[in-house]
DNA sequence: CAGGCGGAGCTAATAGGATTAGCTTTCTGG
DNA sequence: CCAGAAAGCTAATCCTATTAGCTCCGCCTG
């Protein structure tokens, strides 16, 4: 029997891949070994596990992603580069469902995985000079990403889980929701009440 | 042997009580089965199958949710009542993770499950009277809930996932996405350009 | 109080997925 | 050509879900 030719890199796309098409949880060894037509103790070869496996799709996804917003928001600035990375998100999750679901749970727990966290970062970060761009004072930095990657995250998320029902006026909604963030970051108070718990914290 | 007394409803709410410890996806039938010290086919005679509890848990969910928000906002108008809506909203999901959990994959497949839609819309349709509360035009209404369940849900999401990172600063940063969200919907453009899409479609 | 019936919970058995151990075969470098 | 590393395989084990069919508890009736 002539030799499958797996690697790591071909076993990580082929599951992103299948990710995609059924969903990041029906991701099984099984259905990968199917799909090249190999059994299933040979992925091990090239994969440490199911979990391994679920963090390597992460991970690419992860850096596909921030490269995908990066791209997108190259050459422009303010309001247009918010839109141009909100449409890339959002297009990349309705283009990859299970690559984005699988980002989601890389993120970084306490204390383990850091090299995962250092990959996961670096897809939030493409946010950063986006948001700087509307001249925000630092100590607001976090929290406007954040509330950025709130509304983007969970308007594509309650998108692809069917949450919205019928799909109809999806588009049109995404709009306003980007236009609302993009008043919201324009307007945005200096040095308004809700600065008052603002610590500078880690992460965002 | 004295018999354990099991009962679909203390089943479904045995669940549950695993899903908020462990984490939606670590429900299992094995795992429910013993802590009621049984045999897993025992809970057979009480719901339908391992998918079956998810969606009882979904929809225990859902109403639980749905309560928690209506008792909220109840007595308050415009940013109040968004205000409380959206504590409780946060609130819920980190006493409830699992549950929250559940609850995202409740969201009706078009077709199928036409019991658990009606359950989980009731848990959205909470919001409709905060929105109106701010005297939106009809038209707007639907996207702006999108909108708002978006914020909402991405933050949630986001925070229970670890996305953020380090825990520091989240409940300032929540704070400061509410109140963006406040200043969106008292400054709603009534009839800007974010409108040329909005067709009133269902759903939201 | 005895009989009996419904149903709660059980054991046995099947199926599918993950994982480990150890074997065989196929390339590749010398 | 050949020797070894690595690729892929089979066998075996464990875990979970699910179905079939049994048993015996406990109430309800006569």
């Amino acid at each position: 029997m002539p030799r499958a030719g797996l690697t790591p890199a071909a076993v990580t796309e082929e599951a992103a891949r299948l990710c995609d098409e059924q969903g990041f949880d029906r991701l099984s060894l099984a259905a990968v070994a199917k799909r090249f037509g190999v059994a299933v103790p040979s992925l091990y070869k090239h994969v440490g596990g199911l979990e391994a496996l679920r963090r390597e799709v992460a991970m690419a996804a992860a850096a596909d992603f921030a490269q995908a917003l990066g791209r997108a928001a190259i050459g422009r600035a303010e309001a247009d580069a918010l839109r141009a990375a909100a449409r890339a998100y959002r297009d990349y999750a309705r283009a990859h469902p299970g690559r984005y679901a699988a980002l989601q749970q890389a993120a970084p727990r306490p204390g383990e995985d850091d090299e995962g966290a250092a990959v996961f970062y670096r897809s939030v970060e493409v946010l950063v000079p986006v948001v700087r761009g509307f001249g925000l004072a630092d100590e607001a930095l976090i929290d406007v990403i954040r509330t950025v990657r709130s509304a983007l995250h969970g308007f594509v998320d309650l998108e692809l889980s069917g949450g919205f029902g019928l799909p109809q006026g999806v588009d049109a909604s995404f709009d306003v929701l980007v236009e609302a963030l993009v008043r919201t970051l324009r307007d945005w108070p200096v040095s308004a009440a809700a600065q008052e718990g603002a610590d500078g914290a880690h992460g965002g």
